[in-house]
DNA sequence: GTCTATACAGTGATAGAC
DNA sequence: GTCTATCACTGTATAGAC
C-alpha cells in the first residue's frame, strides 16, 4: 500500500521530532522512522533538507500562533483575549508535557540558523500582549508582557526538569492572578 | 611545547562549550579545536566520553551553586540571601549573554541522561529559596520561589532570543521587586 | 599526558528505478 | 510520490607510540 502525502501533513510530525530531540539530535533516520517515510519522499517534500524542515515547523507554529494568540490579544476584548491566551497555552503545550520549540532553538546555537524566525515569534508575543495589557488599563505593559512570556518559557523549563506537569498549569495560574491585578 | 592539564582545568572549558552548542551539537572535534587538546588526552580524562564530560560540567555547575546560591539562602540572614542571589544569577549569567545548561538540557531528549542532576538542580534551588521566603515571612513561599526560578530560566531564553542583554537584568530587578513585596 | 592513526557506525544528501 | 542504493563526510571511540 502506497500512501499519499502533502507536504501540510508532515510538518507537525516533524515539529514533535524537533521538540523532543531538538534541532541536532533530529537525524534523518529518526525522522524517517517516526514519519514512516524515506529520504527520498522527504527530499522532494523538503529539497533543502533538515534545515528547510525546521523552517517549515517554524512557520507552521507562527501561523497557528498568530491567528489564536496574537490576533486576539492586538483585536479582541483585551480582558476576554489575555484569559483566553492562559486556556490556549496551557493546553497548547500539553500542561506542559510539550515544550515551546522556538524557545529551546533559541537556546543553544541552533539560534544563529534561525534566528529571524526566534526573534519575530516573541517580539510578536510580546507586543500582542503589551497592546493587550495597554488597552486594559496597564501602566507597565511593556515590563509585565515580558514577565508574562518569559514566566511562561520559565514554567516549561521547569515543568519539563522536574517532570511535573502541575507545576506548569499552577504556574500559568498565578501569572494570571498578577495580570487581574494590574488590569483592574 | 607540551603543556600539562588537569581535569579540573578542562571542565569550565567543556562547560562553555556544552553551553553554546548544546549536548548534541557539541562534537568531540569542537572540543578538540576549542580545548587545544586531542582525543587521546580527552579520554585520558573522561574515559565515559562526551557523557562522562557532561557530567563532569553539571556536578561542577551544582557545586558552584551550592556555595554560591543555595548554602546562603538556607543558612545566612534571608532578606540579605535573596538580594545577594539576585547580583549573583545576574553576574554567573553574564546578564543573559550566557545560558542556564541545566535548563537546556531539560528541554530536549538529553535531559533522560541527566535526568537526576537536573532534577536536582532546580528541586534545591526552589526548597533553598522558599526556605529562604519562609524565613522572611513570606506565606505563599513555594509558590514564589517556583516563580523566581522560573522566571530566571524564561528570562535567559527572552535573552537569547532577542539578542537582548538589557531584558535579562530588566528582569530580574522586576522579580526582585516581587520578591521585596512579599517580605516586607 | 599527549599525540597520530585507525575503526566503523551514523550523518546529511543525491541519483535513479518504479 | 516513494523506494533503494550509494555517496562523501563526520561522529564517537580505541590502540599504541612517544
Amino acid at each position: 500500500m502506497k500512501t499519499v502525502h502533502e507536504r501540510a501533513d508532515i510538518v507537525p510530525l516533524l515539529a514533535e521530532i524537533f521538540r523532543e530531540l531538538g534541532y541536532e539530535g533530529t537525524s534523518l533516520s529518526r525522522i524517517t522512522q517516526r514519519t514512516g517515510l524515506g529520504k527520498g519522499s522527504l527530499y522532494h517534500f523538503f529539497p533543502g533538507g533538515k534545515e528547510e524542515m525546521a523552517n517549515a515547523v517554524l512557520a507552521d507554529i507562527d501561523a497557528w500562533f498568530e491567528q489564536a494568540i496574537y490576533r486576539p490579544l492586538r483585536q479582541d476584548d483585551a480582558h476576554q483575549a489575555i484569559a483566553a491566551m492562559w486556556v490556549n497555552v496551557n493546553d497548547y503545550f500539553r500542561s506542559g508535557r510539550r515544550i515551546c520549540l522556538v524557545g529551546a532553538f533559541a537556546l543553544d546555537d541552533t539560534r544563529e540558523r534561525f534566528s529571524a524566525a526566534i526573534g519575530d515569534y516573541f517580539i510578536r508575543w510580546i507586543g500582542a500582549l503589551r497592546s493587550a495589557l495597554t488597552r486594559a488599563g496597564c501602566s507597565e505593559a511593556q515590563a509585565l508582557a515580558e514577565e508574562g512570556v518569559a514566566g511562561i518559557q520559565g514554567a516549561l523549563v521547569l515543568a519539563r526538569a522536574l517532570g511535573d506537569e502541575l507545576i506548569f498549569t499552577r504556574s500559568l495560574e498565578t501569572l494570571a492572578k498578577r495580570f487581574e491585578a494590574a488590569t483592574r
